[in-house]
RNA sequence: CGAGUAAGCUAUGCGAUAGCGUGAACGCUUUAUGGUCACGAGGAAAGUCCGGGCAUCACAGAGCAGGGUAGCUGCUAACGGCAGCCGAGGGCGACCUUAGGGAUAGUGCAACAGAAAGAUACUGCCGCCGUUUUUACGGUUGGUGAUGGUGGAAUGGCGAGGUAAGAGCUCACCGGCGCACAGGCGACUGUGCGGCCCUGUAAACCCUACCCGAUGCAACGUCUAAUGGUACAGUCUGUCAAUGUCUGCUCGGCAGGCAGCCUGUAAUGACGGCUUGAACUCCCGCGGCAACGGGGAGUCUGGAUAGAUUAUCGCACACGACAGAACCCGGCUUAUCGGCUUAGUCGCUUU
């Protein structure tokens, strides 16, 4: 992957999901946040819930590989976490990838994309 | 042909495009990197139930406690594994099952039922004595031992003899126990003799024999940036006398706590450990019933580190189960769509 780090540390995992913006569909779940780095930087789970090893590491390929065709479109300084969901491992690489264009990238460009979703966060609680 | 028994093999295949990890040589002044070639999950990789290797330690040693194993002989690095055999049980048979030491070392328990779950007693049977015509009733009495609806289990079973009534009291057969002899490395088997003391339970405590240090690759080793005196370690000095640790306890050993000075180290990251090993394949007029051992030739073919070993499409058919290495081996157990091979057994039909 030409522009890409793995994320490895529990530490950038709890910031992005406390304050990243979010996509998902029934397959995956998609945080997102700027890093000011030269370089993406993506992390992918697959938790217990979505079955044996074999499952999960079927999920884990499908979403690399979706990444993998999607990379080059993709905006350049973002921290990205994909969590799978139950739907990953049975579904084909093409429906992740397409999820990635129609909502993922769209998203990612749109400077406003995750104040919003703060903001209504504190507005639910309030 | 049908039924059944045992052992073993296999684990969708092929192609196209794109991609990932490791290694090799090549290209490039070097780095970055580039294309090429080779290789890249399993029979259970799983559960983590046993056994080892390897590593570390505040490991002297002894005893007790604790844990494990439990027919015999062998195999093995070792085992709770495997092989062969013995005993017991099941099947017409091929064959299968077996947590299979000790109940005369001791303690405990045996609900309900039943007279009784150690045995003394009660009830019964018979003798004797007394009362009485007999029957029957009674006894500070003697003998006897299993008759007593039960129960998982009742003093070996069953038959005959025997007797006042009875009883292995005697006898035949069967079963158990002990001793002797014979066979076997042994578990054990066979034969003979003997007397009848011997309820079950040890996945109840316990006894006997043998074995066991603890922790696991996030073990452990090497190198290193920055900061600050934060944490840890060590020497020395002063002070305190309680504590920690060696699986638990005892003896015993080892280490001390606090303050000060000085010296050093660690956190982070990288690399090693990390795959050549009790290895795999083939062969032998090799040894052994076998597990296994010996010899010869050849191969080396996962080593990731948020974790590679794939994604998408097409074709074929029997429409694809269970399932993904994380230090490495030997087993066990559990999950599993199907397909195939070999060797015995029983039954039927035909010749």
């Amino acid at each position: 992957m030409l522009f890409t780090v793995k994320i490895n540390k529990n530490k950038d995992f709890l910031a992005l999901y406390n304050k990243g913006a979010a996509v998902s569909d029934n397959n995956c779940l998609v945080y997102f946040r700027k890093n000011k780095l030269p370089v993406n930087r993506i992390g992918i789970s697959t938790g217990k819930k979505m079955g044996n090893a074999v499952k999960r590491s079927r999920a884990r390929r499908v979403i690399r590989q979706a990444y993998r065709e999607c990379e080059l479109l993709m905006p350049i300084g973002f921290d990205i976490i994909v969590c799978a969901r139950k739907g990953a491992a049975e579904c084909k690489s093409y429906e992740i990838t397409s999820f990635f264009r129609k909502r993922l990238i769209p998203k990612m460009n749109d400077p406003d994309a995750f104040k919003p979703r703060n903001k209504g966060v504190k507005n639910h609680k309030k």
